[in-house]
DNA sequence: GTCTATAGAACGATAGAC
DNA sequence: GTCTATCGTTCTATAGAC
């Protein structure tokens, strides 16, 4: 009785960090409700209790992920030089998904199946990221912002799948220089 | 027996085809050996005749992808400045992705999936890009090259998925400019 | 709230007739 | 070379006991 007093409840967030894990392992079709409940070592029917279907979980791993993200950028210090915040902020972002692979390769995952329907409105990171440097240049229309950020964020992910998932090596400081 | 005479053997060329819209419809999760035959109005015995298995005609499909990419840099006028070169270049990458939606829906889904095991020395396409600046600038570092493709590859992805994937729309003359 | 057991469908792939 | 029929597996999701 004691040891069934000790594990209280299911934990949502070990299912998030499952999920994240099994996608780095096992690329997005091989992941299944099975294969979690049976890393987690939980039956299937408590994940029907706790979330409504499968997508349902891939959505609050998401959420999770982004609320990471932003986490770790809202670390960096604010620089009144906007060139070498936006610096920081970078490097930030390249080194956090670097050691957070799963995070990585989970977003990679995301973007090209369940998002494909997602709403317009919300575009992830993108929003975030937007406000941090809409309250320091006013000079630039909006769309060309998100069009700027677009480019800028495509490209350090490209790059991360090069270097990191393919290559299976992290960047050097030169390299993130050049970026 | 006309009729029969008529369709003398299936062509690899309309699995290609038809997997790459069933992708822009239905999401890579959701395509399936039965929804590629359902479509085709084959059998799926033929399906396993001429393709080894379902990851094959994703690699055929890939490959197809690829060399219509190419064909298409390759119509592209070479010019001898180099700047407008690379300028001409991407707007017909960027006019030719917009133009055949269901090749950037496929590639984007692949990246995530069954491509994360490729390997490292077949970087697809950045490969040939790579050849063509490379006849024109000797002045860098391949792998500084690779890394700046990587960056540009990434950002007109990411630019394509939001715009014409999410909300829709091709871009207009004024952000090709700006990318 | 968590379990076991299983329904019900879909999947990849194969065997064998023609 | 193409078909039909089906095997064996795996999947999401649910029902019902505790």
């Amino acid at each position: 009785s004691f040891l069934i007093s000790e594990r209280i409840r299911m934990d949502k967030k070990d299912v998030i960090k499952i999920t994240l894990e099994l996608i780095k392992e096992k690329k997005l079709e091989k992941t299944s409700i099975g294969e979690i409940v049976k890393k987690l070592e939980l039956s299937p029917g408590i994940l029907y209790y706790h979330f409504r279907n499968k997508n349902e979980i891939y959505k609050e791993t998401v959420d999770y992920s982004h609320a990471k993200i932003i986490e770790n950028l809202n670390k960096v210090k604010a620089e009144r030089n906007i060139q070498s915040y936006l610096h920081s902020l970078t490097r930030s972002l390249i080194r956090f998904l670097e050691e957070r692979e799963e995070i990585l390769c989970f977003l990679l995952s995301m973007k090209c199946s369940y998002f494909f329907d997602k709403d317009p409105e919300s575009q992830d990171i993108l929003i975030k990221f937007k406000k941090i440097l809409m309250e320091r240049t006013d000079s630039m229309k909006e769309e060309k912002i998100l069009l700027k950020l677009s480019m800028f964020l495509g490209s350090i992910y490209e790059v991360l799948y090069m270097t990191k998932l393919v290559k299976k090596r992290n960047l050097n400081e030169e390299e993130i220089e050049e970026i």
